[in-house]
DNA sequence: TTACAATAGTTGCACGTGCATTAAACTCGG
DNA sequence: CCGAGTTTAATGCACGTGCAACTATTGTAA
């Protein structure tokens, strides 16, 4: 009556999980925590920078970050002097968060050490198989984010 | 004055940590939420069910997990029946967890669904393709786990 | 214009987590 | 045999998270 086992060595979800976990691990205690970033706050701010200013409900779309979450991680990325939040001037509902110099200024400095940690988990993978490993991903991702499973 | 921009959609850690969050909220929240169970306990149980009962300390180092964590997971799973606890025979510190007949009950239900998730993730790749990227992931955790960066 | 629905953002609450500390048991050198 | 140091587990505490409820603003249909 023992239970089916499961190579956990085998196991793609784990593999992919655990690689995962490792990186955000290792850039967020290595490079993010001395500006009091976490991995979460520190996507935000990529995603700021690569598509601008945006509304919260946008910035959590792109992230997948939880609306109520995000509203407290603003407040704390404001009081860290790297965003800005200020109403739009079209519809009072809606808070438009734009990084601010300071903000531009963390990225120029964290996204130099971001490629370094990518260099060093794809030591000893070739160009080829990069490639080919990035376009497994994208695919698995769209597999997973589809509404049927 | 603006940052150098990072590309996520071609920035590997963002796409494996991407795929890994995605695969665990999907098994999750369709599968061990029925259970009252979370990805963490999920990874103990089948630790359990491929190595046997252990004691919290080696169970922690098998799965990644705080210590205190741990201790508070396993009373979580005892209190559902899932595992065992009791003192060791020879070190009264040791605490020695083990699946019971109704935890291995669950993984006999769980591992088939486990399965189905990861083929609903890998379709479309090939048996190569998956031979190679479970390769690069293995390679990708050692490069980051190693104590040098 | 006036109700009703939809949307954006914030806040209350319960919960799981990690770090630091503590308690208990064991190891080992003197 | 004794005491310092180590190991294992559990607990206090602060914090971030997600869900649900709530407020404020805008959209829409009669």
């Amino acid at each position: 009556m023992r239970p089916p086992t499961l190579n956990l060595d085998e196991y793609l979800p784990y593999l992919v999980n655990r690689v995962g976990v490792a990186l955000a691990l290792r850039f967020g205690k290595d490079a993010l925590a001395r500006y009091g970033l976490s991995i979460e706050m520190w996507r935000v701010l990529v995603v700021l920078s690569n598509n601008g200013g945006q509304r919260q409900v946008d910035l959590g779309g792109l992230t997948s970050i939880d609306a109520s979450t995000l509203s407290r991680m603003v407040t704390r990325l404001s009081r860290l002097g790297l965003v800005g939040r200020r109403r739009s001037a079209t519809d009072n509902r809606e808070v438009e968060v734009a990084l601010t110099a300071k903000g531009r200024a963390a990225l120029r400095r964290l996204v130099p050490t971001a490629r370094r940690f990518e260099a060093v988990a794809a030591a000893g993978i070739s160009r080829a198989e990069l490639a080919d490993l990035k376009r497994a991903l994208r695919l698995m991702y769209r597999n997973l984010a589809l509404p049927q499973g």
